[in-house]
DNA sequence: TCTCCGTTTCCTGTTT
DNA sequence: AAAACAGGAAACGGAG
């Protein structure tokens, strides 16, 4: 379940933006960015290249696929029906009626929405979206966020890689999803790309999980008896399947 | 300026 | 033997 304050901080900044400049304009979106969808043209009036505001039926449709390929949802548990609608009408629907028409999958899908709505559809994307929203409004970019680049900790950003699996590469892979297990396939990498975040080419897997081990105190994770394996705790949220 | 939090860095010892 | 784990201690940097 996304918290009360990453929630409401995703809704306020959603609208900051003047709804009338484009999708690349806001976000700075390049082709690059779409290198991980093999089945993109430039040629293809693609979700991703529009606000979300402005998709059509198709669009809306579009992303509906996409996610249920990209994330493994069951599409079963869609309620297609409940979303024959525009942009508009998606991104007007309350999280209650979403979750209704969505399923299982709904809180999933809705945190997506939302993520896409402010960030464009990937952390890159997200990242540049950081960026020019700052520059376009004047007004820096503190907390948006599970993707924020600055605010970002350690475990939002270990939760976000699990969910990324265009940006994960195999650095990490669930044991149990359901449980919340996870193993740090290589942990180097892992050190070299948290370092990147933080700016610090100092840093390593043992310092890095030094700071993991601290989270057993705050039950953000529990402890597994098993190298290179951690398990989210009850204080972390937002790893779950249709619990997000 | 001060305090707090979340690391980061370093360390010694243990386990796999 | 190497890599990873455990956890104490101190320092650091950003946020409020």
């Amino acid at each position: 379940m996304l918290d009360s304050a990453t929630h409401s901080t995703f809704l306020s900044n959603t609208m900051v933006c003047d709804p009338l400049m484009s999708w690349t304009e806001l976000f700075g979106t390049t082709e690059d960015d779409y290198s991980s969808f093999d089945h993109q043209t430039d040629s293809d009036p693609f979700w991703t290249s529009i606000h979300p505001e402005y998709w059509s039926k198709h669009n809306v449709c579009e992303w509906l696929q996409f996610c249920c390929d990209q994330y493994k949802l069951d599409a079963n548990c869609i309620s297609f029906s409940h979303f024959n609608i525009n942009g508009l009408q998606l991104c007007n629907m309350t999280q209650e009626e979403f979750l209704d028409a969505a399923g299982t999958c709904g809180e999933y899908l809705y945190f997506i929405l939302q993520n896409i709505r402010m960030h464009g559809y990937s952390m890159p994307a997200s990242d540049k979206a950081c960026m020019k929203a700052g520059g376009i409004n004047g007004q820096e970019c503190h907390s948006h966020g599970r993707t924020n680049l600055q605010s970002s900790h350690l475990w939002e950003f270990v939760r976000d890689l699990l969910l990324s699996p265009e940006e994960n590469s195999g650095i990490l892979e669930w044991e149990d999803r359901g449980q919340g297990i996870f193993r740090v396939v290589k942990s180097e990498a892992l050190a070299k790309m948290w370092g990147q975040r933080k700016k610090n080419d100092r840093m390593t897997y043992e310092k890095l999980s030094r700071a993991l081990r601290y989270y057993y105190k705050t039950g953000i994770l529990e402890r597994v008896d098993r190298r290179l394996v951690y398990k989210f705790g009850k204080n972390a949220h937002g790893w779950q399947e249709n619990k997000i």
